[in-house]
DNA sequence: GATCATTGCGTTGCTATGACACAATATAAA
DNA sequence: TTTATATTGTGTCATAGCAACGCAATGATC
């Protein structure tokens, strides 16, 4: 088939030539979350002929500046490009890199990668994290030859080498910016209501808010615009709705914000 | 004479092998700090055959993890080891390199770097910083073949490359940290007034503190011994002396503080 | 022994926060 | 149409933390 013999080549190219083009040794991992059904969902890639998940990442061309390789990803990812990328840590055991992934992986299509090629040597990958929003609609359900799906970020299972870790991390330093920086903008759709968004603070803090409290907080904040709308065909009182303030919400990502949960 | 000849040979050896030992392409670097009359400081190293001031850095053996490629760089340079090590970004930039800085140095030995060389790839390093104590003994005034000063933080001048940037970027790091965690055991004396500390703290955040409010307050952390013992000698009232309880230290250390400043 | 800068300890007022009360409202049930 | 119910909008109150400040105690110097 001529897509098969497409990837194989691909394939054959990354193993002989990416030491050109990319810096060895290092990678990019991006924990992209996405706020769905009242649950932090990541995005996840399923390994090929393996029945493990994978965070998406990408290697650092030679001359590109490293926030860029992880936007590249993101954008090859989920469509959605230059919004808040955040790096949060550096993984760098030296076991953290499973050589047989790749060697499995290339076996289905029966090559067998050189002991020495730089794809087996060990990798150091930089974390970085990103909020987007499920309602975009640049926000692309990408298919191609991995699998990917959005999973629940309490339920993660059979994740690849230390994946799960990075997983984890990402999330700690997201609940810690919270207290400093104006998160949601990327996490909820353009209109939203403040039960919604207090959804959201509840989902990464995992506990419970006060509704008024948070509406005191998050209005004292000044990042909202308060819209005459109402979100109609609840089964109760409609709730108006908000959106965020671009300007001051860049100043606040900026300045940052003080408040502590 | 002897020592030069072994200076040049090690420098050949770095050349040839180092990317056999090394994981090439990216390093450490450690911004060391420490308070000494009143001011932070920071060890730097001369350029050699250059007016440049350099951060200790270093390479990450293939099988090292980062934190002990940065641990052996303390260790090298200060003698004093395992103590609060902190990654805290990635600098990544493309043109963050200068390959004439190695090419200089090298020249001055008669050694040409071939261009392909490992060391004048771009390299992307993982900062680190770490705060010690003047007075502890295992500091060493080390004056190898380069040559080591401490630097007013507020005094940089004359750096290499990006690293005035990494140094800024370490301080706005160890501030923001300095609300949730203790920060001081490394910095001060075992035994220390809190008019010491404080002055520490003002250093640190570049602003006056009230003295009654920031006893209060570090008194409220509950990681301090009071000492029966008086600082004499002074020209006015003897203050009490305090010790950091190591115990609940690294508890503070591990759990977080709460407080904001 | 008086002076003086500094330290130890305490008080006051303000603000942010947590806990909770009550009325308004949109839909569903009666 | 009326009533019930769940949810939302707005407000109050008590408390804790904090900034600002007062005052007496102390150790060295003159």
């Amino acid at each position: 088939m001529a897509k098969s013999n497409q990837i194989l080549g691909n394939k054959k190219i990354l193993l002989e030539k990416g030491d050109k083009i990319y810096q060895t040794g290092i990678s990019v991992d991006c924990v992209i979350l996405g706020f769905q059904e009242n649950v932090l969902k990541v995005l996840l890639l399923k390994v090929e002929h393996s029945n493990k998940w994978a965070l998406p990442g990408g290697f650092i061309k030679k001359n590109e500046p490293i926030e860029h390789a992880a936007d590249r990803v993101l954008q090859e990812r989920t469509g959605v490009q230059h919004i808040f990328l955040q790096q949060f840590n550096v993984f760098g055991a030296p076991d953290r890199s499973d050589a047989s992934i790749h060697q499995n992986r290339y076996l289905e299509y029966g090559i067998k990668i050189p002991k020495d090629n730089w794809l087996l040597q060990r990798f150091i990958t930089i974390g970085f994290y990103a909020l987007i929003d499920f309602s975009d609609e640049n926000l692309k359900e990408v298919v191609s030859d991995e699998t990917t799906a959005w999973i629940d970020i309490n339920k993660l299972s059979h994740l690849m080498m230390d994946h799960e870790a990075i997983v984890l991390k990402a999330l700690e330093a997201l609940r810690s910016q919270l207290a400093y920086l104006p998160i949601g903008r990327n996490l909820m759709p353009k209109k939203f209501t403040m039960p919604e968004l207090q959804k959201l603070y509840e989902t990464i803090l995992d506990r419970k808010l006060d509704r008024r409290n948070f509406q005191r907080k998050m209005l004292g904040f000044d990042i909202l615009n308060k819209l005459s709308e109402l979100r109609k065909g609840g089964a109760h009182k409609a709730p108006f709705l908000y959106s965020f303030n671009d300007k001051k919400y860049q100043k606040a990502l900026k300045d940052g914000l003080y408040g502590s949960w």
